[in-house]
DNA sequence: CTTGACCTTGTAGTTAAGTACAGGGTTTAC
DNA sequence: GTAAACCCTGTACTTAACTACAAGGTCAAG
């Protein structure tokens, strides 16, 4: 396989340019050896790394948790256990979030079906409703 | 009614002292008057708009958006149905938020039982399904 | 009459995850 | 041989919603 340039990988994993630079800088790229003109140059390998790193953001785990994900990842030593956890409590903050959100949806959707939508704002029960504090649920 | 200082509406209204004068700066308070020795003095009036702040915060509306609100619920000819239109919006962001937070969570669960959670880091399904960009769905 | 809690202003820092830019070197295509 | 398109570095900017700080004035308790 050819070395790719910067430009070449974030291509070919569909992020930004200056993105892959940033992830080195923030350890989710190792440093990167350079040929004689000082480019970068990349392999394969990083084409997947940034594909890992994308699909695991696409599951919700912030850079942080990334970095942890990829150090398991190429650590030999480590355990599939401590993937499990982190994947674990990744699913218990979202149904957290889900939660909450539900409870956003059912006071709105509430509120959208109390306000007729006609008119003057006098009387309005969305802004009644938020003018006493009843917006808890 | 007594007026109140700064730190007590802030209290009243469980908000924190700094925040009251953020919202001023950011136009969700109006300019507020001020009495000999230059401190701010509010009215119960406050306590109820501080109030209205948190609850639309809390039905997930951010700080631009309860800008409008506010300025909807202070405009005696503003009409009910922007209100309406307001609420149905950020409706409609929620239930995308929801979905989009549904997806994350049907794959990590499919991850989290996949994964056995014994044995060493090479071959686990969830670091596989990542590598290979089989995060998806 | 002093101490501490509060108020004033303006400004700077925080977090996350990038994105943009300036000022320069290199490579590729015509 | 030159112009476009790329690469390098370092630094600053972006968004949202605060939060903190410095340097000073005021007020209430004892």
């Amino acid at each position: 396989m050819k070395p790719l340039t910067r430009g070449q990988v974030a291509r070919a994993s569909q992020v930004g340019a200056e993105t892959v630079r940033f992830y080195e800088s923030e350890g989710l790229l190792p440093p990167t050896p350079r040929s004689g003109n000082g480019y970068r140059y990349y392999t394969e390998d990083t084409v997947q790394r940034l594909n890992f790193i994308r699909g695991a953001k696409k599951l919700g785990f912030n850079l942080n948790e990334i970095k942890e994900l990829l150090s398991l990842h190429d650590n030999p030593n480590a355990s599939r256990a401590d993937v499990k956890t982190l994947t674990q409590s990744k699913l218990a903050e979202i149904e957290k979030r889900i939660v909450d959100l539900q409870r956003m949806r059912k006071v709105l959707k509430r509120l959208a079906t109390e306000c007729s939508g006609e008119g003057p704002i006098s009387g309005c029960p969305i802004i009644q409703t938020l003018e006493n504090g009843q917006s808890e649920e």
